[in-house]
DNA sequence: AATACTTGCTAACACCTGTTAGCCTCATTA
DNA sequence: TAATGAGGCTAACAGGTGTTAGCAAGTATT
């Protein structure tokens, strides 16, 4: 039996303001073009929310609680570094493909986010980025890994398990976790044999 | 003896604009932002330029030809696969970090040219990426690489060179070719011992 | 039957958008 | 001295921006 799960007005708002705020960003995205592709006013959208940065916010935390709550269970791995950095790599990528319009605006446009959130959202990021490196330089200590830079490890790590929203397809032949780990296993082991 | 070489006001438009898309993106930069800084009216700006999008191609496209410029030196490149990626990463990093600001620009905001720039442009980044495609290939191929997805590994190698945009400071201790080199390092060998 | 909630409308506000027209001033060149 | 070009100004345009007020119809709950 399926269970159709009605969706509130305002969650189909969320929805189609997020397809446009990636497709053309949410600063060229205008409340009207969002009201069209609902099929209403614009004013009308005021009846379900707050305001226009009010969607970019729910967006943002909304990813963000996503990838804390994804890190949960790289904790739990009880292998070696090469094991928890790739249990984080499949975690990273599975939040991403699981809704990689989202990702795209939450990577590109959280800039646009006004304060007090722009530095609640930054000291997440900051957070979040730190568990990474700290995978790294344990790793490193241990001998594990070779010795380098850890903060440019870190972000050339991230930013190539971040790209992925930008390719990935559900359709596609390859499931999230075997996207994650074969990015782990590039970054792990290279390219070379 | 200095060569001080006179900006145009032009020149100097462009590289205001430039910094100011980054900052804040192209949409959500006015042409009253922009003359603000340069301490006239946004009137005045048209003095100098045709339009706020002339501004935008005139950065994404001097990108694009650097970086073809810069592909000479990889040609030239008469080692192995392995030395043939190398210098790529390095020439691209090269590239990057020369101009950051342009790079951000280039890499975040070419979805907002018109047509027919836009379509120009998506032919010459999938040009540029299919050189990268032969390399990982061609290595393939000689048994040199690891068998795998070239698309997948090209936009995962090409999205953590890019990344390099976001956190080169020329300020800091590592030469362009450093960091090219490094992430190259990276990317050939992996971070396992 | 009365109430409250959801969802939408029109009209409007105050301001911002890229851009043009027309004019002025100053330094350089012929 | 006259002409040219660079650089900038004010005023204005036509349209777009996010948002509010006030109202109305339909549905669900009490």
């Amino acid at each position: 039996m399926e269970t159709v799960v009605k969706k509130t007005r305002k969650q189909q708002i969320e929805e189609k303001a997020t397809k446009l705020f990636r497709q053309k960003g949410y600063a060229a995205t205008s409340m009207r073009d969002l009201a069209q592709v609902l099929g209403i006013e614009a004013a009308s959208l005021y009846s379900h929310i707050k305001s226009k940065e009010e969607i970019l916010q729910k967006i943002c935390f909304r990813m963000a609680d996503e990838f804390f709550d994804a890190w949960k269970e790289v904790e739990m791995e009880s292998g070696n570094h090469a094991a928890k950095m790739e249990k984080a790599a499949i975690c990273y990528v599975k939040v991403i493909t699981k809704n990689t319009d989202a990702s795209a605006v939450f990577f590109h446009e959280w800039r646009h986010l006004s304060e007090p959130y722009l530095s609640e959202f930054l000291a997440m990021k900051n957070d979040y980025e730190g568990r990474f490196i700290k995978i790294l330089r344990d790793g490193m200590q241990s001998g594990e890994f070779h010795e380098a830079d850890e903060k440019f490890m870190m972000l050339t790590i991230l930013s190539s398990l971040n790209w992925t929203h930008n390719w990935y397809k559900p359709t596609g032949n390859l499931s999230p976790e075997e996207v994650g780990s074969k990015l782990a296993n590039l970054i792990l082991n290279g390219l070379k044999k």
